[in-house]
DNA sequence: ATCATATGTGGGCAATGTCCACATATTTGA
DNA sequence: TCAAATATGTGGACATTGCCCACATATGAT
């Protein structure tokens, strides 16, 4: 039976689902609450029974994503169990893939717009927890004599620096087409930086 | 004489200037034009003399960072002349430098903010030929055999990656609390950070 | 059935980006 | 030299936005 009613139902889903539409559609600034409630034929104050401002329905934006992030790893602890090196490799590819495919949601994720500092912990705790099976990664590639003895806090960063920075770079276009052509061409580029960082982390034998 | 007059006489600079304050005040989506020009005791209309829209005034801002980092390099590139590894750290530093001191606007340089496919000419040249030299740099470095001989883009890029990745993260604030306590314990981090690139590069010798 | 709470509605306000017509300097050039 | 073209600045206007308010209606517990 539908539901022509008072109450939309699941509002609180439903502006998520099309505010990642609309980020997708107009940025993270074209973004507007207003017309979100317009879209889903609601008031434009029903909103913010949901979200206590425009700050919060993006963070629970960007939590989707850590979230999927963090799912994909924990998948990948799995299905790579004991092969670290390959982990490393997939999480990699699965941020760059991110990148390239969402790059809104991309740099909602970790272009700064949400200051970390200021935003809800719950995002601070989803925004860790999706990085951290890259901690244990670097851990065990250590332990098993794969990678460099060392901080693994230094590698960790490390690793996030170069996947971050080229999957920054991939979304915001500053690569789209100076360097790059058509996709594959990208990924055989990315996946000789990916070389670097290896040959930068492995122990030289 | 002082000159109270009908016009201001460098508008086009003073809304420069005073933008990247506001920049470094309210973030660029808190930077406005009507308070801008309110700043510089103008008619509201007043900055639309000198920029199509707020994105073209973003723009004439990111272009003074491109043109410092380009500056810069140009220096390094005398002053360290024939000693590539020094003038990629040097050159590294220095973006590194900008992200944590003026971040809000080495956000909007390599934040994606401007999309840099749909922006001047001009612009996309001034952020070209800021990286310039960073080519130049790996080409040298592989020449003298201190890098390792592969494709010179493909190291340029991996070495971009890295450094801005720890940038971005360093001025999105992720983790300006979390990982680091203070600037001492930040510039340890960064130059293992930088080892890990440094090795990745180098020659196995 | 009643009342508290959750959810949605409309009005309103200040701020913003941008368009317009108009005003005033400055420069040009005949 | 002086009128006309151009550059620059002004105020008004409009749509849009985020967010606050009081009010309306639905839902759920007692």
């Amino acid at each position: 039976m539908p539901k022509p009613s008072y109450h939309h139902g699941d509002l609180r889903n439903a502006l998520i689902l099309e505010g990642i539409n609309m980020l997708h559609e107009k940025g993270v600034a074209g973004l507007s609450l207003r017309e979100l409630a317009r879209r889903l034929q609601v008031g434009h104050n029903a909103p913010y029974r949901h979200f206590k401002n425009k700050q919060q329905l993006l963070e629970a934006i960007a939590g989707t994503g850590f979230r999927r992030l963090k799912a994909h790893n924990i998948r990948l602890e799995l299905e790579l169990a004991g092969d670290p090196e390959s982990q490393l490799f997939e999480s990699g590819v699965a941020i760059l893939q991110m990148a390239m495919e969402q790059p809104e949601l991309f740099r909602l994720m970790f272009g700064g717009y949400l200051s970390l500092n200021d935003c809800g912990e719950e995002l601070k705790q989803e925004a860790h927890e999706s990085i951290e099976s890259l901690i244990k990664i670097m851990a065990l590639g250590q332990q098993k004599g794969i990678f460099n003895k060392t901080d693994v806090m230094q590698q960790t960063l490390g690793a996030m620096s170069m996947v971050q920075g080229l999957a920054m770079m991939a979304s915001s276009g500053m690569l789209r087409q100076e360097i790059i052509g058509d996709a594959q061409q990208f990924k055989v580029l990315a996946l000789q930086v990916y070389d670097i960082l290896l040959m930068g982390l492995k122990k030289r034998t």
